[in-house]
RNA sequence: GCGGCUGUAGCUCAGUUGGUUAGAGUACUGGAUUGUGAUUCCAGAUGUCGCCGGUUCGAGCCCGGUCAGCCGCCCCA
């Protein structure tokens, strides 16, 4: 049997539900933020992730469905949306007034990667980017239109864990202080950690190994290093999200494992998830326009992998809510046909319903309407078609009444 | 890329030291009720035991390979 490719997979069913209700609600709330869609190409050239994602990450450096094309073209699946969104926006020049920027996108993203539950190859972001402000306020705004999606998609017990990571001018002081405070316990750091020392100083700091962060114990704390107009631009961001009663805990560990960052980084956490495993992240980008070859413009972002929401929904809230149309069944070759011509009207006044059109007896029709959740089923037989009328039963009770035809519309678009 | 585990009906799973025709629950189909579901009763159908090869008189069971999935690591969403 013919089966799809490892890593991916068929969405549908209950599962796709949970999907499209979550971006039927990000196109909702970002929408009345003002944010703007915007898609990208899957393919993208090499070049553009080997200058934003970074070339040190393993996402670059293992993870990249990557080949080359018949053109002769380096081109890869877009590991991540951020570096094609600000690609696109170069390109298009959208950059080049001084509003502000306010883009969203929802899409399948790739990466070639061992893959576990909730974790695939092609997998699902929804994300947001403003460029062209720098301030905290346009942080909080950023947040707060998260805060919504996520509150009404009903997840609660949401806490944001921030921190700021400086700037490229501000880092190089800290990546001091921290290798100096790691080579006074070298020995108690694992493997990892020593390299990642060398590669990346910051990342030692979210090593998920039990031992390396007791050994980090009275690390040097990166907020501490900021230099004055970040200090200030962090210290303003907590105030707003206080004032805006958005509750947020400060980790001065967290980190995050994209090269481009600068100043405010973040992870949302929520305890319906269960452990440690954060839901989202995301952070300000100050320098990754320039870098990919535009304007210097500011520019802060997230994103949200779709597959572990969804997967989160599901747990939380159980099977996703399904709007199950009304049935209607004929009985007869005569009924049948004003069953067609019924049903016709219905759809043209917007009505939902799903036409029996197989022609057998009324017990299969009813059973199928339970497997199928549908709560009303119209019966048009031939006492129904000499009095002008249909039976309507309600399947969750069992009750049953009598509706005429001419008011059957009204009553389903009411009910 | 590294380490461990699993694969039997649509789904969840049993299956003895290797032994004849591979089972249960659930779901499904038909009937009891030719115009009334979900409950009940009766009857029925259902499998390349993931795939390929090996050992054996004999393999769902043992061995090798392979594919897929799960868990941990790496990394991240």
């Amino acid at each position: 049997m013919a089966q799809s490719v490892k890593g991916m997979r068929d969405l549908f069913g209950a599962e796709l539900r949970w999907f499209q209700h979550i971006e039927e609600t990000a196109r909702r709330v970002f929408g009345r933020h003002g944010y703007g869609e915007i898609r990208t190409p899957i393919l993208e050239e090499l070049d553009v992730f080997k200058r934003s994602v970074g070339e040190s990450s393993d996402i670059v450096n293992k993870e990249m469905y990557q080949f080359t094309d018949k053109g002769g073209r380096e081109v890869v699946m877009r590991p991540e949306n951020t570096a094609g969104v600000v690609r696109a926006a170069i390109q298009h020049k959208l950059l080049i007034n001084a509003d502000p920027v306010l883009l969203y996108y929802i899409g399948p993203q790739f990466r070639y990667e061992r893959m576990q539950t909730g974790r695939y190859r092609q997998f699902y972001q929804i994300g947001a980017e403003s460029f062209g402000v720098a301030t905290p306020e346009s942080e909080a705004e950023s947040l707060l239109m998260l805060h919504s999606f996520l509150t009404e998609l009903g997840l609660k017990h949401l806490v944001f864990s921030i921190n700021s990571v400086g700037t490229p001018e501000s880092r190089p002081a800290f990546h001091a202080a921290i290798r100096a405070f790691f080579a006074q316990r070298a020995d108690q750091f694992c493997e990892d950690c020593h390299r990642r020392l060398q590669s990346n100083p910051l990342r030692v700091l979210d090593c998920k190994n039990v031992k390396c962060q007791q050994a980090l114990e009275g690390h040097p704390i990166l907020t501490d290093h900021l230099d004055e107009a970040s200090a200030r631009h962090h210290a303003r961001l907590k105030a707003l999200l206080t004032d805006l009663g958005i509750p947020f805990t400060e980790d001065p560990r967290l980190v995050r494992g994209l090269d481009y960052y600068t100043r405010t980084a973040f992870e949302v956490l929520s305890s319906d998830l269960g452990a440690q495993s954060a839901l989202l992240g995301g952070g300000r980008y100050d320098g990754l326009v320039k870098q990919l070859g535009g304007p210097d413009v500011p520019a802060f972002g997230w994103a949200i992998g779709l597959d572990r929401l969804a997967m989160v929904l599901q747990q939380v809230r159980g099977e996703a809510p399904r709007q199950a149309p009304a049935l209607l069944v004929p009985l007869g070759e005569r009924a049948a046909t004003e069953a067609l011509k019924l049903a016709r009207s219905l759809w043209e006044a917007g009505v939902a319903l799903q036409l029996e059109t197989r022609g057998g007896a009324l017990k299969k029709a009813l059973a199928s309407a339970n497997r199928l959740g549908i709560q009303t089923v119209l019966i048009l037989g031939d006492g129904e078609l000499e009095t002008g009328t249909v039976a309507v039963k309600h399947m969750a009770t069992g009750e049953q009444e009598t509706w005429p035809l001419a008011e059957v519309t009204a009553r389903l678009a009411n009910s």
